[in-house]
DNA sequence: TTATTACTAATTGCATACACTTTGTACGCA
DNA sequence: TGCGTACAAAGTGTATGCAATTAGTAATAA
């Protein structure tokens, strides 16, 4: 949408972007635009422009005359969104596994074994989390299909805010390896079903648990925002 | 997004997405946001929210300091949109044999009756498009995932726009006829998997003739588009 | 004629102003 | 004290104006 010359509603819009993914923003925060503006140094109108186009993406939600605020997700909204992600990844995946160039399987084979190394050695699990970040972002891309790409990337934004909530439950990292085993053995193997079975049935567990342990915790999501995030997330 | 109480934004957006549907602007089109905004009575603010809307839709293209213009999708983007249409159709399929109402079925039944009717008794092309726009709609809403339902209806809704290029080329309504046969079939048989293959496969054919035709009558698009083109599609 | 350049007109991005809607608060009443 | 109402403060939606950029046009050179 926007290209080199970004207009100032693009960079007030990428900031409030990251506010959300760093959890400066947390869902159900307001977003009032006249503070947003003077916090920029800018008017109303590009910032009108940034919520806008935000609300659109899923990551705002607006009413009118009401004040934006963060998209709030309950649980039965999150379990939709994972399950339509994780057919989106499944379809990607299958699609990948035929069109994922050598260099493109090798650079997932690499993140993969970085992300084995980091859990053996139990190193930073946000630095795990990156690397599986990274690994479902290598696999949707390698099916070269943009609009499909775009699609599935958009869906995966909007859990972003909650991804803070990614319960580090006994076992659940080596779990997630060993289904990253899985998925990259059948892309590996040229078995696209496999590939297409696997990721899908891995996200939909991943938001199934997500989504349980925030119906679990019900208080106020403040709570779980640690105040030290500063991990960029790269989109 | 929209909720009650239209506002003015909304009011513009609705007419310019109606426009583009009904073939008023063709894809390659520019929209001037002075004289939109003198053609609906308004000031030019509103008239450039609904364009931030419509362009994040991928309805039309935007780039800084140029004029908006409607969405163009050569042969390849197109082929790329089908095929990310048919994987979420597919998806959207495969859990709408489990889920739809006896009620949802019936209705669904009953379009396809209609369409058989109408193609037996060779009527109007245009209804039998709107109907055959009606089947498809009814099983991705089977899903009862509104992320998913959102999701596709969004690409399909990209795809509209080149909807008056459908080649009526002969035996092609039989075949989407027998096509929706086999779906239908899957469905009420209660074999999900049958029910997104076929589905799959056939939106990819849809875009696939689409495409090709397109590509092979490279001459100006406005050559196509008919000057009565009345129906209005719901959305 | 065709291509290139300079200039003008048209158009976009942004700031500002204002009316209308909503939200917060204090008051009055039960 | 609790609840509803009225008023005040704040915020959103839209109109308008202006500077910066693009698009159109005419003049010039090849």
């Amino acid at each position: 949408m926007m290209d080199r010359d970004p207009t100032q509603a693009d960079t007030v819009r990428f900031a409030i972007e990251s506010d959300i993914f760093n959890g400066q923003l947390a869902p159900g925060d307001a977003l009032e635009e006249g503070r947003l503006a003077a916090r920029f140094g800018v008017s109303r109108t590009p910032v009108r422009e940034a919520i806008t186009q935000l609300a659109q993406a899923g990551l705002i939600t607006k009413r009118a005359h009401r004040r934006a605020v963060v998209a709030e997700l309950d649980p039965s909204a999150l379990l939709e969104l994972f399950e339509a992600l994780s057919e989106l990844e499944g379809a990607a995946a299958f699609l990948s596994t035929a069109r994922m160039s050598p260099n493109e399987k090798s650079k997932l084979m690499n993140i993969h074994e970085q992300a084995a190394t980091n859990l053996r050695k139990q190193g930073d699990p946000n630095d795990y989390a990156d690397l599986g970040f990274a690994f479902h972002q290598l696999i949707v891309r390698g099916c070269h299909n943009k609009v499909l790409i775009d699609t599935t990337e958009l869906l995966a934004l909007r859990v972003l805010p909650y991804r803070r909530f990614q319960v580090v439950a006994p076992g659940r990292l080596q779990r997630n390896q060993s289904d990253h085993d899985a998925i990259i053995s059948a892309i590996f193997a040229g078995d696209a079903a496999a590939a297409r079975d696997q990721i899908q049935r891995h996200t939909l567990e991943q938001g199934d648990a997500l989504m349980r342990f925030i119906a679990l915790n019900k208080t106020s999501h403040a709570d779980f925002y640690p105040a030290s995030l500063t991990k960029e997330h790269s989109l």
